[in-house]
RNA sequence: GGGCAUGUAGCGUAACUUGGAUAGCGCAUCGGGCUUCGGACCCGAGGGUUGCGGGUUCAAAUCCCGUCAUGCCCGCCA
């Protein structure tokens, strides 16, 4: 849409034009010039490339001389006010009237869609996360998960892929075990929140395990609950159900929702593996060993590595890898299930979180061309093997596994073991509930000074919104694959760099336009004549990108640049405020009006991305 | 030992996939700014041999090789 008006793409065909002209034989192809463009120093003008460099031997004149040659080629074009060139670079300047009606008026007309693509094209993405075993309360580690796994549904999402939200529950691991274990053998009864209650257990009974030796108990423990028939079983999938009913307060809390939860033990029940295996067996990827350590397995040689790995055991009993494969193999329609699915939460958006259940009706779950994996980078290496798997099998005819890899988080004293207990703190702990908690009387404090809010219930209301955006933002602002060291002092500070100051961008924004009582339809499209080289075209052309920076953020999996962006609008937009009256701004108060309309849509549109709500005031 | 990731001012980060003009932003520090649309703000200053050493190139934080540091992974655990 508009690529015809829009000049950077003018300007790229006007150069990929004279470039053929006078260089047929340059190899240097339309995508190459693409890259090749980069945003000048403010001085030289709104775009630029090198690209006469790269000529300069092959033309036998010095980049100068090539860069002067391609100018006088490239003549005018539409939305370019001029092209210059300088010591070998060629520098563009927009023709800034034509260019801000574009972007302006494309805000008013999309709104809320505004940034979002089709680069998806309805492809149906599977996205996992957090799958966190139901024994304990989500961490803060759990919580980077949550978040980034609820942005990158967002963005896929808002990029024109049909995204389904899916977490795994792990509910027949040992740590199910342990703590199945302590319901049987320890007197404590639950309090309080009950994810919270297990998580404490857990750690105190894994202190038991080491001084009284329970491991034998506790295995025997696990291989019961392997038949789900048996009473161990089901007293286990009652406890996980509990767990994950309170665990998913939290999530709410947070505003996280999902689509479909898929429990391990259904996983089992459903015989899902024996049609898996069979599988990779006729496809070569599996064999069983006959000799040396693994005798008596069946085992594959995919993934790299020069050790096998075990499939089952030689006791038959099936490991973690292979009823993961088993699973990715529904995700992606290889093999098609029976699963019943039942609702299992009714989730305040409104929606039921489907669960799988013994008694429950088929659904059309599963079955995507892309399944994203949100887990630690720690996983890497299983994840690999299950990838290596899946493509010998599909050959490349079925949707891909892809992994998104996540650094993992810890705390100034060491990590945050779910077994040795390093969630906990003292006073507050390292729980995603704490951290809310804490954040959000942080958050009050600073809100009941604000003038803008009277009454104290609305004062509760949006705190609870600036708090989630501040732990939001601080999570999401890091690029994923790094690893990071938590410090209450930065997540209690809203300056800067910070979702609360987005928010508050926003809500200046908002409270321009209400007492300029300008409505959207007010705003009409109409010519820009008074716009100037300062604060008000950077704001345009930082808007104009929004759309790219959504799209790089999607093929990235990195809502990190997302995040980036917002601050910088927000930078540029206070620099604005401060620099040009809206209000009393003139001739040009309609212009700035549109500016501000804009800007506000934008960062609305970008925050959400993010699982962040805006709000008028704060 | 092998594999993967990370290393950018006191601290946290961006730019690395696609090499381009002065390495961007925030916190902290120091100095300014509210009778003017919301001070969770703005303006200014100091602070960088981009871990280190080579190489490729007109041009390297970015690509290649080596090296150091940190973390993770390499189980008939999950």
């Amino acid at each position: 849409m508009d690529t015809n008006n829009d000049p950077e793409e003018n300007f790229l065909h006007a150069m990929a034009r004279a470039l053929s002209e006078a260089c047929p034989d340059s190899g240097i192809t339309e995508l190459e010039m693409r890259y090749s463009l980069f945003l000048p120093g403010r001085d030289y003008g709104d775009v630029s490339t090198a690209i006469a460099y790269r000529l300069s031997g092959k033309m036998k004149k010095s980049p100068a001389e090539v860069a002067e040659t391609l100018t006088k080629r490239i003549g005018t074009v539409v939305g370019i006010s001029k092209v210059t060139h300088i010591n070998g670079y060629i520098n563009a300047t927009f023709e800034e009237k034509g260019y801000t009606a574009l972007i302006l008026n494309k805000v008013l007309r999309s709104g809320n869609g505004f940034g979002s693509s089709r680069m998806g094209n309805g492809r149906k993405a599977i996205i996992e996360s957090p799958s966190v075993n139901p024994n304990k309360p989500w961490h803060i580690g759990h919580l980077r998960s949550a978040l980034l796994g609820d942005a990158v549904s967002n963005i896929f999402s808002f990029c024109g892929y049909n995204v389904e939200r899916e977490d795994y529950i792990d509910d027949l691991g040992l740590q199910m075990a342990v703590v199945l274990w302590g319901s049987m053998n320890l007197a404590a009864k639950p309090t309080g929140k009950y994810d919270q209650f297990l998580g404490e257990q857990y750690v105190e009974i894994n202190k038991l395990i080491e001084s009284k030796k329970l491991e034998a108990e506790i295995t025997l423990l696990l291989q019961k609950m392997e038949n789900s028939a048996s009473d161990e079983a089901k007293k286990a999938r009652k406890m996980a159900e509990e767990c994950v009913k309170a665990q998913y307060e939290t999530a709410f809390a947070y505003g996280i929702y999902h689509d479909v939860m898929v429990w391990e033990s259904d996983v089992v029940r459903e015989r899902l593996l024996s049609s898996a295996i069979a599988l990779l067996r006729e496809n070569d990827l599996a064999r069983m060993a006959d000799d040396g350590e693994y005798k008596g397995c069946l085992v594959t040689d995919v993934g790299g590595g020069d050790k096998a790995k075990v499939l089952l055991r030689s006791n038959g009993v099936p490991t973690y890898l292979a009823k993961d494969i088993a699973f990715h193999m529904w995700k992606l329609g290889i093999l098609h299930s029976n699963f019943r699915f039942a609702g299992f939460i009714a989730q305040p958006n409104g929606k039921e979180v489907y669960s799988t259940a013994e008694n429950g009706r088929e659904m059309e779950f599963g079955s995507a061309e892309i399944a994203i994996n949100v887990i630690g980078s720690a996983q890497e290496h299983p994840q690999s093997i299950l990838r290596g798997v899946l493509n010998g099998i599909s050959g490349g005819r079925h949707g891909e596994v892809v992994h998104m890899s996540y650094g993992e988080i810890g705390v100034k004293g060491g990590s945050l073991s779910g077994r040795e207990g390093g969630w906990l703190g003292q006073g507050r702990n390292y729980t995603a509930d704490d951290l809310l908690r804490e954040v959000k009387s942080k958050a009050l404090e600073i809100v009941l000074k604000s003038e803008k809010i009277t009454d104290k219930s609305s004062a509760e209301i949006i705190a609870l919104k600036v708090a989630i955006a501040a732990i939001k933002f601080e999570f999401l602002r890091v690029d994923p694959s790094k690893k990071v060291t938590f410090e209450w002092e930065r997540a209690l500070n809203f300056d800067g760099n910070s979702g609360p100051y987005c928010m508050y961008t926003y809500a200046r924004a908002s409270s321009i336009l209400t007492r300029a009582g300008t409505t959207d339809t007010a705003l009409g499209e109409r010519d820009y004549a008074e716009i100037t080289r300062g604060y008000d075209f950077e704001i345009v052309k930082m808007i104009g990108s929004a759309g790219r920076i959504i799209e790089k953020a999607c093929r990235e999996l990195r809502p990190n640049v997302i995040a980036e962006y917002v601050v910088d609008l927000s930078i540029l937009f206070s620099k604005f405020y401060e620099n040009m009256p809206v209000l009393k701004g003139g001739d040009a108060m309609t212009l700035r009006l549109a500016i501000v309309h804009a800007v506000r849509q934008v960062i609305y549109n970008m925050i959400r991305l993010l699982g962040i709500e805006a709000v008028e005031k704060m």
